[in-house]
Order: C-alpha cells, then sequence, then structure tokens
RNA sequence: GUGGCCAUAGCUCAAUGGUAGAGCCCCAGAUUGUGGUUCUGGCUGUUGCGGGUUCGAGUCCCGUUGGCCACCCCA
C-alpha cells in the first residue's frame, strides 16, 4: 500500500479539522493583537537559507535542483522570507509592522515524535521598532495564544534570556568575537550537560559564566521585560533563566522559549530579537529592528492532547466544525422530490444540512443524523405538506406546516 | 548522519518452531415510519519487504524499508 513520505501526514477529516480549529484560534487571537496576516513562498532559493545560516544548515535542509537547473529548497522556516519580503516592501507600510503567517515548512531530518519532516507554524513577528515594549507585545501574544488553547501557569513557562547580556560579559572578559557563538552553543547546551565538560568547554570564561548559569545574573532589562508583562496580569507565565541562547545564530537581544512545565515535551515555541538580518539579507540596503517567534502545530499538538482542559476544548471545536444543523429522514420516497427543494432552500439559507442520496431505511437514516452529529432531523413521510422536526437530544418531535418551517427553524437557532 | 528497541486485519493486540485469532471499527440483518444500548451474521491478512536455517518459520539468522527512542541538530 503507498503510505505518505517518512515524516510527512495525511490528514483525515478528524484530524483536519484538528487542524483548521488550532489555524482558527491563531487567527483569532493575532488579530486581537493587531497583527495582520501575510505569507510567501513554499519554495526558496536555497540561497536564501545558506545566506542566513552558513553550511551546516543545508545538511538538514529539504532541497533538490529543479528542471531549470536552479538549486531550490523547501522553506525550513518563515524568517528569511520574512527580512526579504520586508527589505523589498518596507516603505509600502507603516511602523511598526505587526505581521503573522501560518507556513508550512519543511526539514530532511530523521523523524522523531514531535519533529517531522513538514510542520506547520505560526510565525509572529514585530519589524521596525526597536524599544522594549516591542518584546512586552510578542512575549504576550505568544502566552496569549497559549492561553486560548487553555493552558494555565501551570503548564506552560516562557523561558527568558538576553543574548546581549552574554555577550557583553564576553566582551568584559576579552574574549574574541570569532568564538562567541561557540561558546554561547556551549551555554545553550549546559543544561543537559554535566558540570565539568561545560567548564572545560568555556575555557577561561568558566567561572564568570558558570556563576550566572548558577544564579549568580542579574539582567535589568529582562526584569524590566517581566515588570511590562506583570502590569498585563501575565508575569506567572515567565521566568528569566539566562541558560536559554537559542541555536539560530540571527539573534541579537532577547532570546526566549516556551516549555511545559512537566519538562515532557520540547520547546512548544521560540523567538528573539533579530535587529541585523534584514539589513545583511538586504545587503545594507535597509535596516529594521526585528522581533517574532514560531510555534509549531506538532508539538502543540501533542500538549494539547496531554492537558485534558485544552483536549476538551479541542474535541469540541471538531465536533462543533462537523456537526449538521440538519438531516432529512426521507421516510416515503414519493416525498423525495419535496425534500430534495427543501434541502435547497435551507441550504440557501446557510444551515447545514445532508440527506441520503439513495432510498434508505428510516432507522438507518436516524443512526446517520445522529452520527453526523444533526441538530434534528426534519421526517418526509405521509404528513405532508407538513413535516415532523425531531430534536435528537430531547426525542422531542413538532409537526410543522410547510410554511411554519423556515420560521420556527430561524427561531430555534439563530444563526 | 550514528546507535538501541520494534513491525501480525483499517485500529488495539494474541498465537511453545507445528493449519493465523480476539476486541473495536466498517457493512448487512433482527416481520418493512424513528437514533445512542443490545443481539446475529459478514468483510479484511502474501504476519512490512527480500533472502537464509529447518521436514515445517508470525516465531530463529542476515539484509532492507518503515516506526519509536537516544545522539547530532534545532527552525
Amino acid at each position: 500500500m503507498m503510505q505518505p513520505l517518512p515524516g510527512f501526514r495525511d490528514f483525515l477529516p478528524p484530524s483536519c479539522a484538528a487542524r483548521n480549529a488550532l489555524f482558527a484560534c491563531w487567527r483569532e487571537t493575532c488579530r486581537r493583537y493587531g497583527f495582520v496576516e501575510w505569507d510567501g513562498p513554499i519554495l526558496e532559493p536555497t540561497e536564501l537559507f545558506q545566506k542566513k545560516s552558513g553550511p551546516e544548515i543545508v545538511a538538514q535542509l529539504f532541497n533538490f535542483t529543479d528542471k531549470g537547473g536552479r538549486e531550490v529548497t523547501l522553506r525550513p522556516e518563515l524568517t528569511p522570507t520574512l527580512a526579504r519580503v520586508v527589505a523589498t516592501h518596507e516603505r509600502e507600510f507603516r511602523k511598526p509592522f505587526k505581521w503573522f503567517s501560518i507556513a508550512q515548512c519543511f526539514r530532511y531530518e530523521k523523524q522523531q515524535r514531535g519533529r517531522l519532516r513538514e510542520h506547520f507554524q505560526l510565525n509572529c513577528d514585530i519589524l521596525g521598532d526597536a524599544s522594549p515594549a516591542a518584546e512586552a507585545e510578542l512575549i504576550a501574544l505568544a502566552i496569549d495564544l497559549l492561553r486560548a488553547f487553555r493552558f494555565t501557569e501551570k503548564e506552560v513557562v516562557v523561558r527568558l534570556s538576553d543574548r546581549e547580556f552574554w555577550t557583553d560579559l564576553l566582551r568584559a572578559h576579552s574574549v574574541p568575537e570569532e568564538r562567541w557563538s561557540d561558546l554561547l552553543s556551549v551555554i545553550d547546551k549546559s543544561e543537559r550537560e554535566p558540570r565539568d565538560k561545560t567548564a572545560a568547554q568555556l575555557g577561561s570564561v568558566a567561572g564568570p559564566v558558570l556563576e550566572v548559569l548558577d544564579g549568580g545574573g542579574r539582567s535589568e532589562k529582562l526584569e524590566q521585560l517581566v515588570d511590562a508583562l506583570r502590569l498585563r496580569g501575565l508575569a506567572d507565565f515567565v521566568k528569566i533563566d539566562l541558560s536559554i541562547v537559542r541555536g539560530l545564530a540571527y539573534y541579537t537581544g532577547v532570546v526566549f522559549e516556551v516549555f511545559d512545565r512537566s519538562g515532557t515535551f520540547r520547546a512548544i515555541a521560540g523567538g528573539g530579537r533579530y535587529d541585523n538580518l534584514i539589513g545583511q539579507l538586504s545587503d545594507g540596503a535597509v535596516g529594521l529592528p526585528a522581533v517574532g517567534f514560531a510555534m509549531g502545530d506538532v508539538v502543540l499538538g501533542e500538549m494539547i492532547a496531554a492537558v485534558p482542559a485544552a483536549r476538551e476544548r479541542m474535541t469540541k471545536l471538531v465536533l462543533n466544525a462537523q456537526a449538521l444543523d440538519l438531516y432529512l429522514v426521507i421516510a416515503k420516497e414519493e416525498r423525495r422530490p419535496d425534500a430534495v427543494r427543501q434541502l435547497q432552500s435551507l441550504r440557501e439559507a446557510g444551515w447545514r444540512v445532508d440527506y441520503p442520496l439513495t432510498p434508505t431505511k428510516v432507522g438507518k437514516q436516524f443512526q446517520i443524523a445522529e452520527a453526523f452529529g444533526a441538530k434534528a432531523t426534519l421526517l418526509y413521510g405521509d404528513e405532508w405538506p407538513s413535516v415532523k422536526m425531531k430534536t435528537l437530544a430531547t426525542r422531542e418531535e413538532l409537526l410543522l406546516p410547510n410554511e411554519d418551517l423556515f420560521t420556527h427553524i430561524q427561531r430555534t437557532w439563530s444563526h
């Protein structure tokens, strides 16, 4: 049997409905924050990603040569595309931009739990504002996205850090700039490595760095950020944690990652400030400060499944998405034309209505109505021109003359 | 890319080296106009694939593909 390629998913109706519900929740929350949606191409020149991330990342790219001999890559993330778009069109929009996108992204890697070769990523970015208020606004959005799925500060935490804190420290200890990215990566891994190994890799700066990692560092910038979130009542969701560095080279300031408190899953979301990337990608033509984050559908989906309140809400949304308003039961085949005529009017009125395409036993039709989640059935039989409406939840039946049908339905469930 | 564990019906799983099964799902019925429960019947397998050992392999061995986990990396 043909299967999807490794790391790629089929979305059958239930999981497709869940995906749509997830997207709808993302969109609604972003719009509440005044973010507008954009999108870019799924396929980009490989060069776009090399320029930003260096050659080691190319090993993980889903790339190939197209029929025109171009080196192309299925986008692994959206930020480089965003930088290109913004560098080209920045004069057309008022600053700051608050943009979001729901993008399918790809990587060529062995799949694991929470990590496929394809996933959907919500990207939110604020461009053209270098103030700390932009970080606060963006992180508040990240938190509210989680709250929209019924997660509380008991389940999730945003760990806040600052790359500038570390680069200042390294500069103060006269560490040459070309060693910074190696050292930052050691700091990033320190949580998962034995202390002495970390110390050895840090070399001359081991002392001061470990002191900070053991809780000795203070960042006024991050404390002010927490205060700004406290104003919004969101401080319980965040924790200053300087061990967060993030892997990508382009971050220049505040960085953050969202985790589940139980530590079961990988990071749910992550982001930070990247003030130089747009300048870099536009060869200096356009400079715009920027801060953004991404949140993937895979880990978030696992998290929703693991938290009862979130799972129940998602289940409800999925059922609601596929539920019918009405199912037409054709008890007498000679009434089928009457049923089909009303079917059309009911659908035109905006109701979700289904009916049996071929002659079917009445009992079976009620089973189908039930299975499709119909609120009520309309029965077409000897009563015509009246129709018997049955509310499935209460088993209540009501004989409705033809001319009362629409007003009755309208009154019972106004849209 | 490296290593470890796993692979049986659509799904969840049984089956000392000796004729491949159960539950769920799905489909059809239970005197022909009323659903969630119940009962009966039916459907489905080259036991992931390819070799090998054996009188005989779902079971043992090798390879391969896929899945899970760890590493690498993290968007």
